[in-house]
DNA sequence: AGCTAATAACTGACTGGTCAGTAATATTTT
DNA sequence: AAAATATTACTGACCAGTCAGTTATTAGCT
């Protein structure tokens, strides 16, 4: 408890580990109550810092999100496209290895709240959604479309409208991902994340099949 | 304009016609602001009333908000249920009806905006979440899961696991709702729905399709 | 028909509470 | 002592919900 020790300082100075820790706290907080509705004060609580704080290192609540995106989803990203670049195998592999990636990597840490979050508020807050369509979607449309036209090139997958697929592909993930964010606590049992992307994965190898044959 | 004719009264009694303006006032707000960031000064001004004219027809904002869902949604879903029952074809047929139905009916009206609202406000108001999901999700998946047990008993589709399949079914046609409240301003073009639908349709009838040929 | 209550519908200023952002002040570190 | 870091108290804007008062409409009376 603070207060214990009455020698010891009421607060340290501790510039270094600081943005993490309110980044860190900022994410639960949003990911709790969405951005417009996240107050300040409980980031504050939670990084164990006063509000005034959050200001010596952050211009306002919009950079702060910014920043909570940056380091919860960038880094994702990023690996995902290295994934892509050093692939070898067939593309189905490629497909399943990004898809079981999200499911694990996003979905289920905090970082699932951040896609619910975006959806919620771009229509108040236009520049969060341009920094959002920008620095991810934009990003990850174009890594699943790559992974389609290789699956195309190289005979795995048919001829398919890749804008169209791509959303197909996303779809059931995202909406997992909404789920959790706003149904969990309303069904009795939590949803099964790995059946449904199994039954996904099943339907996409029927789905990208070549006429002759399976794509993998 | 209002003003123009000193005799003309500065508002009139409408009893009747009061509560469908307010509602569809409502619906357009909360379709731009969603549920929190609406004004009901906004929703009053642009039903040509008063701020303390709706609380005379609606107690507070959830309920109105109930009543949009009520008027918006629930017709759609009624109108389901009894395609539904009254079906004779072939299943897959139902089910690409009730895809198109959703398509035009929900995602191409104001009503469109409704999911984006759930999703975004589930979270911070609890009575609204657990009134759409009984109401509405409820009733949607069983509908659909009907449809698939219908067509597995009739040997138009393959044994699939019911509730991973319907959500698969969702996930699209959700993602467009969702997508069109945040980010149809971002992208240049407009969202393709009937190309996405048309994917979608193909990528079921495929997955849904027994060993032996195609389900329709 | 016209005049006069009585009532129902409606208005808009106000209240109480919330919260992002800021200013003034305090504590720690060098 | 001075600089850096942090806290606390405050300001200003915002908005759901309330309510005293206003206006349109209806009903009763002549």
């Amino acid at each position: 408890m603070p207060g214990d020790d009455p020698a010891a300082p009421r607060w340290r100075r501790r510039k270094e580990a600081r943005p993490r820790e309110i980044v860190d706290a900022a994410l639960t907080v949003f990911g709790e109550r969405g951005f417009a509705a996240a107050r300040l004060e409980d980031v504050a609580a939670q990084a164990g810092v006063s509000k005034g704080t959050l200001y010596l290192y952050f211009p306002n609540k919009e950079e702060l999100f910014k920043a909570v995106v940056r380091e919860a989803i960038l880094p994702n990203l990023d690996m995902a496209e290295r994934l892509l670049a050093g692939a070898q195998g067939p593309s189905f592999a490629v497909l399943e290895t990004l898809l079981t990636l999200f499911a694990t990597r996003i979905l289920k840490s905090r970082a699932g709240a951040i896609p619910k979050l975006i959806i919620a508020e771009a229509g108040n807050f236009p520049d969060l959604a341009r920094f959002y369509y920008d620095e991810v979607i934009r990003r990850a449309f174009a890594l699943l479309a790559a992974v389609l036209e290789r699956g195309m090139a190289r005979g795995e997958f048919r001829p398919v409208d890749v804008d169209s697929t791509v959303r197909l592909i996303v779809a059931p993930m995202l909406m997992s991902a909404l789920w959790r964010s706003s149904f969990e606590a309303l069904e009795g049992r939590p949803p099964d994340v790995a059946a449904l992307l199994a039954a996904h994965l099943d339907a996409l190898r029927r789905t990208l099949a070549p006429e002759g044959g399976p794509p993998s």
